[in-house]
DNA sequence: GGGCACATGTAAGCTGTTACATGATTAA
DNA sequence: TTAATCATGTAACAGCTTACATGTGCCC
Protein backbone atom coordinates (compact mmCIF):
# COMPACT_ATOMS: atom_id res chain seq x y z
CA UNK A 1 0.00 0.00 0.00
CA UNK A 2 2.58 2.36 0.88
CA UNK A 3 5.08 3.72 -1.72
CA UNK A 4 8.14 1.70 0.11
CA UNK A 5 6.32 -1.30 -0.92
CA UNK A 6 6.55 -0.38 -4.09
CA UNK A 7 10.74 0.26 -3.94
CA UNK A 8 10.52 -3.42 -2.12
CA UNK A 9 8.65 -5.19 -5.06
CA UNK A 10 10.99 -3.65 -7.34
CA UNK A 11 13.92 -4.51 -5.45
CA UNK A 12 12.91 -7.96 -4.75
CA UNK A 13 11.93 -7.98 -7.97
CA UNK A 14 15.25 -7.38 -9.78
CA UNK A 15 16.96 -9.68 -7.36
CA UNK A 16 14.38 -12.65 -8.07
CA UNK A 17 16.16 -12.50 -11.94
CA UNK A 18 19.57 -12.91 -10.98
CA UNK A 19 21.62 -11.80 -6.93
CA UNK A 20 23.65 -8.47 -7.60
CA UNK A 21 24.71 -5.61 -5.56
CA UNK A 22 23.17 -2.47 -4.86
CA UNK A 23 25.34 -0.83 -6.95
CA UNK A 24 24.18 -2.85 -9.52
CA UNK A 25 20.75 -2.93 -8.83
CA UNK A 26 20.51 0.88 -9.22
CA UNK A 27 22.24 0.66 -12.35
CA UNK A 28 19.75 -2.40 -13.84
CA UNK A 29 16.58 -0.26 -12.26
CA UNK A 30 17.56 2.64 -14.58
CA UNK A 31 18.76 0.91 -17.82
CA UNK A 32 16.06 -1.68 -17.67
CA UNK A 33 12.92 -0.52 -16.28
CA UNK A 34 14.10 3.17 -16.73
CA UNK A 35 10.55 3.79 -19.08
CA UNK A 36 8.44 3.59 -16.36
CA UNK A 37 10.11 3.21 -12.96
CA UNK A 38 13.31 4.80 -10.87
CA UNK A 39 14.73 4.36 -7.83
CA UNK A 40 17.63 6.55 -6.46
CA UNK A 41 20.30 5.17 -3.93
CA UNK A 42 18.80 7.09 -0.86
CA UNK A 43 16.10 4.19 -1.95
CA UNK A 44 17.68 1.16 -2.76
CA UNK A 45 19.70 0.50 0.18
CA UNK A 46 17.58 1.41 3.05
CA UNK A 47 15.15 -0.83 1.34
CA UNK A 48 18.19 -3.47 1.15
CA UNK A 49 18.96 -3.34 4.94
CA UNK A 50 15.23 -3.60 5.68
CA UNK A 51 14.67 -6.50 3.37
CA UNK A 52 17.51 -8.15 4.83
CA UNK A 53 16.55 -8.22 8.28
CA UNK A 54 13.13 -9.37 7.45
CA UNK A 55 15.15 -11.99 5.92
CA UNK A 56 14.09 -11.89 2.44
CA UNK A 57 16.96 -10.69 0.97
CA UNK A 58 20.61 -12.23 1.75
CA UNK A 59 24.00 -10.36 1.98
CA UNK A 60 26.71 -12.85 0.37
CA UNK A 61 30.27 -12.22 -0.37
CA UNK A 62 32.31 -9.10 1.16
CA UNK A 63 30.58 -7.65 4.28
CA UNK A 64 32.25 -4.40 3.79
CA UNK A 65 32.70 -3.24 0.35
CA UNK A 66 33.83 -4.87 -2.89
CA UNK A 67 32.19 -7.95 -4.02
CA UNK A 68 28.90 -8.27 -2.33
CA UNK A 69 25.76 -9.09 -3.44
CA UNK A 70 22.21 -9.63 -2.46
CA UNK A 71 20.05 -12.94 -3.15
CA UNK A 72 16.60 -13.48 -2.62
CA UNK A 73 15.31 -15.83 -0.10
CA UNK A 74 12.53 -17.74 -0.32
CA UNK A 75 10.55 -15.86 1.69
CA UNK A 76 11.41 -13.17 0.05
CA UNK A 77 9.76 -14.68 -3.60
CA UNK A 78 7.05 -15.35 -1.69
CA UNK A 79 6.42 -11.39 -0.22
CA UNK A 80 7.26 -10.27 -3.65
CA UNK A 81 4.45 -12.20 -5.20
CA UNK A 82 2.35 -10.42 -2.09
CA UNK A 83 3.45 -7.01 -3.20
CA UNK A 84 2.68 -7.45 -6.59
CA UNK A 85 -0.56 -9.10 -5.94
CA UNK A 86 -1.42 -5.76 -4.27
CA UNK A 87 -3.39 -3.11 -5.90
CA UNK A 88 -1.49 -0.92 -8.57
CA UNK A 89 -2.73 2.58 -7.59
CA UNK A 90 -1.63 5.06 -10.31
CA UNK A 91 0.30 7.81 -9.10
CA UNK A 92 -1.49 11.44 -9.06
CA UNK A 93 -0.84 12.73 -12.84
CA UNK A 94 1.73 15.61 -13.09
CA UNK A 95 2.57 16.67 -16.47
CA UNK A 96 4.45 19.74 -16.69
CA UNK A 97 4.48 20.41 -20.66
CA UNK A 98 0.80 19.96 -20.18
CA UNK A 99 0.34 22.75 -17.34
CA UNK A 100 2.35 24.80 -19.58
CA UNK A 101 0.58 24.21 -22.55
CA UNK A 102 -3.13 24.49 -20.83
CA UNK A 103 -1.90 28.09 -19.68
CA UNK A 104 -0.32 28.72 -23.20
CA UNK A 105 -2.02 31.51 -23.97
CA UNK A 106 0.77 33.32 -21.76
CA UNK A 107 3.75 31.99 -23.83
CA UNK A 108 2.29 32.33 -27.15
CA UNK A 109 2.33 29.84 -30.23
CA UNK A 110 5.69 29.93 -30.40
CA UNK A 111 6.74 29.17 -27.15
CA UNK A 112 4.61 26.03 -27.31
CA UNK A 113 5.85 24.76 -30.61
CA UNK A 114 8.80 24.67 -29.11
CA UNK A 115 7.88 22.69 -26.19
CA UNK A 116 6.06 20.43 -28.06
CA UNK A 117 8.75 19.93 -30.30
CA UNK A 118 11.12 18.82 -27.14
CA UNK A 119 8.32 16.79 -26.33
CA UNK A 120 8.09 14.88 -29.60
CA UNK A 121 12.13 14.49 -29.38
CA UNK A 122 11.84 12.69 -26.40
CA UNK A 123 9.35 10.40 -27.74
CA UNK A 124 11.77 9.41 -30.48
CA UNK A 125 14.48 8.42 -28.43
CA UNK A 126 12.50 6.86 -26.31
CA UNK A 127 11.32 4.73 -29.95
CA UNK A 128 14.98 4.08 -30.17
CA UNK A 129 15.34 2.96 -26.51
CA UNK A 130 12.83 0.41 -27.11
CA UNK A 131 13.75 -0.79 -30.19
CA UNK A 132 17.47 -1.02 -28.52
CA UNK A 133 15.19 -3.17 -26.23
CA UNK A 134 14.08 -5.14 -28.41
CA UNK A 135 17.19 -5.89 -30.16
CA UNK A 136 18.81 -7.17 -26.53
CA UNK A 137 15.98 -9.40 -25.72
CA UNK A 138 15.97 -11.40 -29.32
CA UNK A 139 20.14 -11.76 -28.89
CA UNK A 140 20.12 -12.72 -24.87
CA UNK A 141 18.74 -16.31 -24.44
CA UNK A 142 18.10 -16.11 -20.72
CA UNK A 143 15.54 -15.56 -18.57
CA UNK A 144 13.23 -17.49 -21.25
CA UNK A 145 10.16 -17.44 -18.95
CA UNK A 146 10.50 -13.37 -17.79
CA UNK A 147 10.81 -12.52 -21.85
CA UNK A 148 7.33 -12.59 -23.05
CA UNK A 149 5.99 -10.14 -19.55
CA UNK A 150 9.10 -7.65 -20.25
CA UNK A 151 7.91 -7.32 -23.95
CA UNK A 152 4.78 -6.13 -22.67
CA UNK A 153 6.76 -3.35 -21.26
CA UNK A 154 8.40 -2.87 -24.01
CA UNK A 155 5.38 -2.57 -25.87
CA UNK A 156 3.69 -0.18 -23.92
CA UNK A 157 6.35 2.04 -24.12
CA UNK A 158 6.47 2.13 -28.18
CA UNK A 159 2.32 2.77 -28.11
CA UNK A 160 2.58 5.79 -25.88
CA UNK A 161 6.00 7.18 -27.54
CA UNK A 162 3.85 6.46 -30.57
CA UNK A 163 1.04 8.41 -29.66
CA UNK A 164 3.31 11.09 -28.55
CA UNK A 165 4.65 11.58 -31.52
CA UNK A 166 1.47 11.44 -33.42
CA UNK A 167 -0.05 13.93 -30.80
CA UNK A 168 2.80 16.28 -31.22
CA UNK A 169 2.55 16.56 -35.12
CA UNK A 170 -0.81 17.04 -34.56
CA UNK A 171 -0.10 20.18 -31.86
CA UNK A 172 2.43 21.45 -34.10
CA UNK A 173 0.36 21.74 -36.90
CA UNK A 174 -2.61 23.27 -34.51
CA UNK A 175 0.15 25.95 -33.18
CA UNK A 176 1.29 26.93 -36.70
CA UNK A 177 -2.59 27.98 -37.59
CA UNK A 178 -2.65 29.66 -34.43
CA UNK A 179 0.30 31.35 -35.10
CA UNK A 180 -0.44 32.89 -38.09
CA UNK A 181 -4.02 33.47 -37.55
CA UNK A 182 -2.29 35.50 -34.36
CA UNK A 183 -0.36 37.24 -36.93
CA UNK A 184 -2.99 38.03 -38.60
CA UNK A 185 -5.06 39.80 -35.92
CA UNK A 186 -2.07 41.47 -34.14
CA UNK A 187 0.21 42.48 -37.51
CA UNK A 188 -1.94 43.13 -40.11
CA UNK A 189 0.32 45.38 -41.57
CA UNK A 190 3.71 42.56 -41.11
CA UNK A 191 3.51 40.89 -44.26
CA UNK A 192 0.93 40.36 -46.92
CA UNK A 193 -0.02 36.77 -45.33
CA UNK A 194 2.42 35.02 -47.72
CA UNK A 195 0.83 31.50 -48.26
CA UNK A 196 -2.62 31.05 -46.73
CA UNK A 197 -3.44 27.48 -45.65
CA UNK A 198 -6.10 26.41 -47.40
CA UNK B 1 12.66 24.88 -10.74
CA UNK B 2 11.77 23.58 -7.69
CA UNK B 3 8.35 21.69 -7.36
CA UNK B 4 6.53 24.41 -5.24
CA UNK B 5 7.09 26.50 -8.52
CA UNK B 6 4.79 24.27 -10.69
CA UNK B 7 2.12 25.11 -7.76
CA UNK B 8 2.51 28.35 -8.46
CA UNK B 9 2.04 28.14 -11.60
CA UNK B 10 -1.03 25.98 -11.36
CA UNK B 11 -2.23 28.62 -9.11
CA UNK B 12 -1.80 31.60 -10.75
CA UNK B 13 -2.81 30.23 -14.17
CA UNK B 14 -6.54 28.95 -12.78
CA UNK B 15 -6.59 32.29 -11.40
CA UNK B 16 -5.58 34.40 -14.46
CA UNK B 17 -8.69 32.94 -16.40
CA UNK B 18 -11.19 33.84 -13.37
CA UNK B 19 -10.95 34.96 -9.42
CA UNK B 20 -12.28 32.08 -7.91
CA UNK B 21 -11.62 30.56 -3.79
CA UNK B 22 -9.25 28.26 -3.06
CA UNK B 23 -12.03 25.41 -2.68
CA UNK B 24 -13.35 26.58 -5.55
CA UNK B 25 -9.19 26.23 -7.20
CA UNK B 26 -8.54 22.81 -6.10
CA UNK B 27 -12.45 21.74 -7.99
CA UNK B 28 -11.05 23.36 -11.07
CA UNK B 29 -7.69 21.71 -10.69
CA UNK B 30 -9.30 18.30 -10.21
CA UNK B 31 -11.94 18.43 -12.92
CA UNK B 32 -10.76 20.45 -15.49
CA UNK B 33 -6.41 19.72 -15.12
CA UNK B 34 -7.42 16.58 -13.44
CA UNK B 35 -6.19 14.07 -16.55
CA UNK B 36 -2.40 15.64 -16.42
CA UNK B 37 -2.81 17.66 -13.23
CA UNK B 38 -3.25 17.81 -9.26
CA UNK B 39 -3.28 19.87 -6.22
CA UNK B 40 -4.29 18.91 -2.51
CA UNK B 41 -5.63 21.90 -0.27
CA UNK B 42 -2.42 21.14 1.64
CA UNK B 43 -0.36 22.63 -1.31
CA UNK B 44 -2.90 24.81 -2.45
CA UNK B 45 -3.67 26.97 0.54
CA UNK B 46 0.08 27.78 1.92
CA UNK B 47 0.47 28.68 -2.00
CA UNK B 48 -2.68 31.42 -2.26
CA UNK B 49 -0.58 32.46 1.28
CA UNK B 50 2.89 32.64 -0.20
CA UNK B 51 1.25 34.37 -3.25
CA UNK B 52 -0.83 36.69 -1.77
CA UNK B 53 2.11 37.70 0.78
CA UNK B 54 4.11 38.82 -2.47
CA UNK B 55 1.47 40.85 -4.28
CA UNK B 56 1.06 38.08 -6.80
CA UNK B 57 -2.58 37.43 -5.82
CA UNK B 58 -4.94 39.91 -3.86
CA UNK B 59 -8.08 38.12 -2.02
CA UNK B 60 -10.91 40.00 -1.86
CA UNK B 61 -14.70 39.78 -0.58
CA UNK B 62 -14.75 37.73 2.95
CA UNK B 63 -11.50 37.89 5.08
CA UNK B 64 -12.74 34.85 7.27
CA UNK B 65 -14.50 32.42 5.52
CA UNK B 66 -17.30 32.62 3.37
CA UNK B 67 -17.55 34.55 0.00
CA UNK B 68 -13.26 35.31 -0.25
CA UNK B 69 -12.04 35.02 -3.48
CA UNK B 70 -8.17 35.42 -4.91
CA UNK B 71 -7.77 37.02 -8.01
CA UNK B 72 -4.41 37.65 -9.99
CA UNK B 73 -2.54 40.86 -9.94
CA UNK B 74 -0.39 42.51 -12.93
CA UNK B 75 2.70 41.49 -11.17
CA UNK B 76 1.38 37.50 -10.55
CA UNK B 77 0.69 37.41 -14.67
CA UNK B 78 4.08 38.76 -15.03
CA UNK B 79 5.06 35.44 -12.77
CA UNK B 80 3.20 33.08 -14.18
CA UNK B 81 4.96 33.83 -17.55
CA UNK B 82 8.03 33.70 -15.80
CA UNK B 83 7.47 30.35 -14.38
CA UNK B 84 5.80 29.00 -17.26
CA UNK B 85 9.09 29.66 -19.67
CA UNK B 86 11.09 27.83 -17.21
CA UNK B 87 12.16 24.50 -18.42
CA UNK B 88 9.63 21.59 -18.04
CA UNK B 89 11.34 18.83 -16.74
CA UNK B 90 9.33 15.52 -17.00
CA UNK B 91 9.14 14.22 -13.32
CA UNK B 92 10.63 10.58 -12.85
CA UNK B 93 8.50 7.58 -14.59
CA UNK B 94 6.23 5.87 -11.82
CA UNK B 95 3.99 3.42 -13.73
CA UNK B 96 2.55 0.65 -10.89
CA UNK B 97 1.06 -1.49 -13.73
CA UNK B 98 4.03 -1.90 -15.97
CA UNK B 99 6.30 -2.76 -12.26
CA UNK B 100 3.55 -5.58 -11.98
CA UNK B 101 3.97 -6.60 -15.63
CA UNK B 102 7.70 -6.94 -15.97
CA UNK B 103 7.62 -9.35 -13.07
CA UNK B 104 4.25 -11.14 -14.30
CA UNK B 105 5.88 -14.37 -13.90
CA UNK B 106 5.01 -14.49 -10.50
CA UNK B 107 1.91 -13.23 -10.38
CA UNK B 108 0.91 -15.49 -13.96
CA UNK B 109 -0.86 -15.12 -17.00
CA UNK B 110 -4.43 -14.35 -15.47
CA UNK B 111 -3.79 -12.19 -12.81
CA UNK B 112 -1.73 -9.83 -15.45
CA UNK B 113 -4.72 -10.30 -17.66
CA UNK B 114 -6.56 -8.45 -15.10
CA UNK B 115 -4.32 -6.26 -14.00
CA UNK B 116 -4.49 -5.20 -17.92
CA UNK B 117 -8.07 -5.01 -18.14
CA UNK B 118 -8.25 -2.67 -15.03
CA UNK B 119 -6.14 -0.68 -17.24
CA UNK B 120 -8.12 -0.83 -20.48
CA UNK B 121 -11.12 0.35 -18.64
CA UNK B 122 -9.21 3.32 -17.17
CA UNK B 123 -8.31 4.12 -20.35
CA UNK B 124 -12.20 3.63 -21.82
CA UNK B 125 -13.17 6.31 -18.72
CA UNK B 126 -10.79 8.52 -19.43
CA UNK B 127 -11.90 8.68 -23.32
CA UNK B 128 -15.24 9.56 -22.60
CA UNK B 129 -14.06 12.23 -20.06
CA UNK B 130 -12.11 13.88 -22.58
CA UNK B 131 -15.24 13.64 -25.33
CA UNK B 132 -17.29 15.03 -22.30
CA UNK B 133 -14.99 18.23 -22.12
CA UNK B 134 -14.69 18.21 -25.82
CA UNK B 135 -18.63 18.71 -25.63
CA UNK B 136 -18.47 21.29 -22.45
CA UNK B 137 -16.02 23.45 -24.32
CA UNK B 138 -17.92 23.60 -27.92
CA UNK B 139 -20.87 24.88 -25.80
CA UNK B 140 -19.66 26.99 -23.84
CA UNK B 141 -18.22 30.28 -25.35
CA UNK B 142 -16.07 32.27 -22.69
CA UNK B 143 -12.47 32.35 -22.85
CA UNK B 144 -12.16 32.02 -26.43
CA UNK B 145 -7.75 32.63 -26.53
CA UNK B 146 -7.76 30.29 -24.22
CA UNK B 147 -9.71 27.31 -26.36
CA UNK B 148 -7.30 26.41 -28.48
CA UNK B 149 -4.42 25.66 -25.86
CA UNK B 150 -7.32 23.85 -23.91
CA UNK B 151 -8.05 21.47 -26.83
CA UNK B 152 -4.44 20.53 -26.89
CA UNK B 153 -4.30 19.14 -23.75
CA UNK B 154 -7.63 16.99 -24.57
CA UNK B 155 -6.19 16.00 -27.79
CA UNK B 156 -2.98 14.62 -25.20
CA UNK B 157 -5.47 12.90 -23.33
CA UNK B 158 -7.33 11.40 -26.45
CA UNK B 159 -3.86 9.99 -27.77
CA UNK B 160 -2.90 8.87 -25.05
CA UNK B 161 -6.05 6.92 -23.94
CA UNK B 162 -6.35 5.51 -27.14
CA UNK B 163 -2.66 3.77 -27.14
CA UNK B 164 -3.05 2.36 -23.75
CA UNK B 165 -6.31 0.83 -25.16
CA UNK B 166 -4.50 -0.84 -28.56
CA UNK B 167 -1.79 -1.53 -25.75
CA UNK B 168 -3.51 -3.38 -23.81
CA UNK B 169 -5.98 -5.35 -26.31
CA UNK B 170 -2.15 -6.49 -27.79
CA UNK B 171 -1.38 -7.18 -24.69
CA UNK B 172 -3.87 -9.12 -23.64
CA UNK B 173 -3.96 -11.24 -26.60
CA UNK B 174 -0.37 -12.02 -25.51
CA UNK B 175 -1.26 -13.57 -22.31
CA UNK B 176 -3.72 -15.69 -23.18
CA UNK B 177 -1.16 -17.35 -25.63
CA UNK B 178 0.85 -17.36 -23.22
CA UNK B 179 -1.73 -19.00 -20.32
CA UNK B 180 -2.31 -21.98 -22.77
CA UNK B 181 1.02 -22.55 -23.67
CA UNK B 182 1.66 -22.18 -19.59
CA UNK B 183 -1.21 -24.79 -19.42
CA UNK B 184 0.36 -27.01 -21.95
CA UNK B 185 3.67 -26.94 -20.19
CA UNK B 186 2.67 -27.41 -16.68
CA UNK B 187 -0.44 -29.49 -16.98
CA UNK B 188 0.07 -31.77 -19.89
CA UNK B 189 -2.67 -34.49 -19.47
CA UNK B 190 -5.45 -32.11 -18.19
CA UNK B 191 -6.65 -31.61 -21.98
CA UNK B 192 -5.43 -32.63 -25.49
CA UNK B 193 -4.53 -29.10 -25.90
CA UNK B 194 -7.48 -27.98 -28.21
CA UNK B 195 -5.88 -25.32 -30.60
CA UNK B 196 -2.06 -25.22 -30.97
CA UNK B 197 -1.51 -21.84 -32.54
CA UNK B 198 1.50 -22.11 -35.18
C1' DG C 1 50.40 8.08 -8.33
C1' DG C 2 46.08 9.58 -10.20
C1' DG C 3 41.80 8.85 -11.87
C1' DC C 4 37.85 6.11 -12.60
C1' DA C 5 34.31 2.80 -11.84
C1' DC C 6 32.54 0.06 -8.14
C1' DA C 7 30.36 -0.02 -3.71
C1' DT C 8 27.79 1.27 0.72
C1' DG C 9 25.73 4.13 3.36
C1' DT C 10 23.70 8.65 5.91
C1' DA C 11 21.65 13.18 6.56
C1' DA C 12 19.31 17.18 5.18
C1' DG C 13 15.69 18.96 3.06
C1' DC C 14 11.82 19.45 -0.01
C1' DT C 15 7.31 17.88 -1.86
C1' DG C 16 3.11 16.18 -1.17
C1' DT C 17 -0.77 13.62 1.07
C1' DT C 18 -3.79 12.80 4.82
C1' DA C 19 -6.16 13.72 8.69
C1' DC C 20 -7.72 16.86 11.65
C1' DA C 21 -9.83 21.32 13.57
C1' DT C 22 -12.84 25.00 12.78
C1' DG C 23 -16.66 27.47 11.29
C1' DA C 24 -20.39 29.56 7.89
C1' DT C 25 -24.28 28.80 4.97
C1' DT C 26 -28.03 26.36 3.05
C1' DA C 27 -31.50 22.82 2.33
C1' DA C 28 -34.25 18.93 4.14
C1' DT D 1 -31.82 20.46 13.96
C1' DT D 2 -29.27 17.90 11.35
C1' DA D 3 -26.67 17.04 7.43
C1' DA D 4 -24.27 18.50 3.46
C1' DT D 5 -21.55 21.66 1.13
C1' DC D 6 -18.57 25.51 1.14
C1' DA D 7 -14.45 27.37 3.08
C1' DT D 8 -9.77 27.95 5.40
C1' DG D 9 -6.20 26.38 7.46
C1' DT D 10 -2.50 23.31 10.21
C1' DA D 11 0.21 19.39 11.70
C1' DA D 12 2.08 15.05 11.14
C1' DC D 13 4.04 12.10 8.38
C1' DA D 14 5.62 9.55 4.20
C1' DG D 15 8.36 9.47 0.06
C1' DC D 16 12.08 10.81 -2.55
C1' DT D 17 16.19 13.35 -4.21
C1' DT D 18 20.53 15.20 -3.51
C1' DA D 19 24.68 15.74 -1.62
C1' DC D 20 27.98 14.14 1.15
C1' DA D 21 31.29 10.79 3.44
C1' DT D 22 33.91 6.77 2.94
C1' DG D 23 36.46 3.21 1.03
C1' DT D 24 38.17 -0.59 -2.61
C1' DG D 25 40.18 -2.30 -6.76
C1' DC D 26 41.97 -1.66 -11.20
C1' DC D 27 44.21 0.36 -15.15
C1' DC D 28 47.12 3.75 -17.20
Amino acid sequence: MARTDQTQAAVLGALSVTPMSGYALRQEIRDTLGHFWSESFGQIYPALAELARHGLVERRGGERTGSSTFAITAAGTARLRELLAEPAQPAPPRNPLLLRLFFGRHLGPDACRELVQQSRARAEDQLARMAAVRRELAADASSPADRPYWLLTVSAGEHAARAQLAWADEALAALADLRSADGADRLPSASPTPEEHP
